[in-house]
DNA sequence: TGTCTGACGACCG
DNA sequence: ACGGTCGCCAGAC
């Protein structure tokens, strides 16, 4: 099993900053991830101590189970949805 | 082993 | 812009 990929991929959500985010895609990327599923799955079982509302899909829209609570957060945080979709050109984080 | 299931994404019409 | 389809890959059963 490959926890070394496990980590980067949460150390890569973690280093989002406040009032940007990325993507599943993205991380994945970055990661080295075989798949951006992958990184669904680590949030879904180990996200709950990470910035995990900072990452959205493709699309710029949450998964579906999140999205109020993801959009809620991201707001608070000056990061605003037009009709439930994040502009990525505008918040999207680039290192 | 074979199938199904996802916090997904690229492509196409 | 949207929805359907297909590829993806580790786990659960």
């Amino acid at each position: 099993m490959d926890e070394e990929l496990h980590e980067r991929m949460r150390e890569i959500v973690a280093s989002v900053p406040p009032g940007s985010v990325t993507t599943y895609g993205d991380v994945a990327a970055m990661a080295g991830a075989p798949s951006p599923r992958m990184v669904g799955k680590m949030l879904s079982e180990d996200g709950l101590d990470l910035p995990w509302h900072r990452v959205l899909r493709a699309s710029g829209r949450p998964a579906e189970h999140i999205v109020h609570r993801q959009l809620e957060l991201l707001r608070a945080e000056g990061v605003l949805a037009d009709d439930g979709r994040i502009n990525l050109r505008k918040y999207r984080w680039k290192p």
